[in-house]
DNA sequence: ATGTATAATGAAATCGGTTTCGGATATCGG
DNA sequence: CCGATATCCGAAACCGATTTCATTATACAT
């Protein structure tokens, strides 16, 4: 009833060999081998389909293969992207990537991150749901499994390698376009604030703005309906005086919500107000005649996170926590075009 | 230099019993403990922040509590949202998921297979790149782990589960929707149909349609460019008689180069074109006022995927084959709106 | 020819759990 | 008070690999 199961031990028997010989054959040349048991090894491998068992190794290595990551929210689109961007170097370097989606709910969170540890993953990509420390956190990092936070920051957590944005660039690469552009009056649109670190940078990037606009108002979402932010729109839209003013948004999400505030209220775009959004979601091209964005370099966010968590791995002494901020890039479009 | 490691050994010496009786804690009441050193044993474990060793317990148990999804394509916005769904469904089992991004590419497919067996995942949903089965893959239907065929299906292959749109009704559907609001030309837009059944399905239900269409034309998109949709959607137009032509795309890939064909030939919709689209990506409420589609239920294909995955995990005697097709919902918009 | 360095291999311990089997203790009926 | 039964628990084998250490065979120098 030992369902299936051919082990080193039936390959050396089959062989003629020490079952540590054909060890030595699947680790690449450790003790050498001679070519001629080499040979007759990986026959009898082939011939019997032989598969090592990941269990038994890891437990002598102490290696799983694993990696995790650990992300917010799978169906904005920025997430699978970066995902992509890991994934293949995840598997480049031999690792198989594992995912939680914690649904931006810290307690999920929690669990997935308890469940993977036990899964002995030797390495965790988080884009945290939030900045603040959860217990399951600070678990991870008594832990000796490396950390890299992705897109987002933990409040009070310096000693992590971080990859994301570089928010502030970003929002100044936009704010320069729409000034440029010839905008002087400015509405900012963001998701609430507190609980997310990208977000927070954002909006103080744009409230330290140096650029001599006008008036700088910030509409902070609060409802996926877009009434209350058509109000606002209104209310931006007495005061201008031949320019019209212009609208950033802190993220795909507030894009959403202003390009319903617009269409619904009756607005056009670029007519009655400039439009542009950090960064840059799949239908930034193709809604109101093209929407303007600081596009995100996702894959190459994933990529390096990866990276970076995979020396760590194979250096677990530790360095100094590395901060990677990369810049996002211009996608001038149709709704920031004036004259 | 044993870096870390609470072992077993370690609660039983400290909380003085058997590291059987541990073992036994763990697993629940199997031989039943005394209630006292069962808390006894909970209280060292938890002073210890013991954690089971999960490579010991598959090695011994026969069980991973891992389970993987290979997708075809992570940044085509239906993939995540099935995801999502099996994620959730699968981490409520108290499994672990792993995936693996083929990228269309069935070279890449095989080797991510290989790699994830060798981890001994206890089952795997693949949305397969291609109809045609590689050496890959019917190394795994002969392996003795369980297959879910997600979205896609594979020719020739009549003994796995499969969950997926009822493409058929989906097209049925939409055609009834375009028919119903008064439109009796009909162009079809596809990618290339040979390798991938779901494209093939909807093909072939478009070619099948009992409605009394004035014309039917089938367009397979063979570049990223709009120029030659373009050129048939001039043809389409010229034989029209104040009835405009409806188009309908076979996904939303085949969506996006149809809104390019039409914003670049400057026509309207639905004032020059009816549109509509199979699937329904996040950005077509957006776009062009609002594209008509046929929503595909993508958490609930990713919940169900995982569900019957499971449950041949927990009963793999052999049960004929289940193929669930679920129905697309009309989501009717400005797209195809008359009168 | 003899001693020594080197290459190739095997025996056995080990990783950290689970599980079988049987021994010890407690409970209970008569 | 005795033997039978049930309950709780420990010793030890086992899962399938890796790895240390020792051993044998071979090559080479003297």
């Amino acid at each position: 009833m030992k369902s299936k199961g051919i082990t080193i031990a039936d390959v050396a028997l089959k062989a003629e060999v020490s079952p540590a010989s054909v060890s030595r054959y699947l680790n690449g040349v450790e003790g050498n081998l001679a070519p001629q048991t080499a040979e007759r090894i990986a026959r009898v491998i082939e011939e019997l389909d032989y598969r090592p068992n990941a269990w038994a190794r890891s437990l002598k290595t102490r290696k799983s293969g694993l990696v995790a990551a650990v992300v917010a929210d799978l169906t904005n689109a920025y997430v699978p992207a970066v995902l992509d961007g890991m994934e293949t170097q995840i598997n480049q370097a031999g690792y198989s990537l594992m995912i939680g989606n914690t649904q931006n709910d810290s307690h999920l969170e929690s669990l997935l991150i308890e469940r993977l540890l036990n899964q002995r993953v030797e390495g965790i990509l988080i884009q945290p749901s939030s900045m603040r420390v959860t217990p399951a956190l600070t678990a991870v990092l008594n832990r000796q499994v490396p950390v890299v936070l992705v897109d987002r920051l933990l409040s009070g957590v310096s000693e992590l390698d971080r990859v994301g944005l570089d928010n502030y660039g970003a929002v100044d690469t936009a704010l320069d376009h729409l000034f440029a552009q010839g905008y002087r009056d400015l509405l900012y649109v963001t998701e609430a604030v507190e609980d997310v670190s990208s977000r927070w940078e954002r909006k103080k990037a744009v409230e330290q703005s140096t650029l001599p606009w006008r008036d700088v108002r910030i509409f902070i979402r609060e409802s996926a309906e877009p009434a209350g932010l058509i109000g606002t729109l209104h209310r931006v839209r007495e005061n201008r005086d031949g320019i019209p003013a212009a609208v950033l948004c802190g993220n795909s999400v507030a894009a959403l919500l202003a390009v319903q505030a617009i269409t619904q209220a009756g607005y056009s775009v670029p007519g009655d107000f400039g439009l542009m959004t950090i960064d840059d979601p799949p239908w930034a091209p193709f809604v109101l005649g093209g929407i303007s964005a600081v596009e995100q370099p996702t894959i190459e966010l994933g990529r390096q996170a990866a990276q970076r968590l995979l020396q760590r791995i194979a250096n677990p002494e530790a360095h100094a926590p590395v901060h990677s901020r990369l810049p996002g890039v211009l996608k001038a479009r149709h709704s920031t075009q004036r004259s």
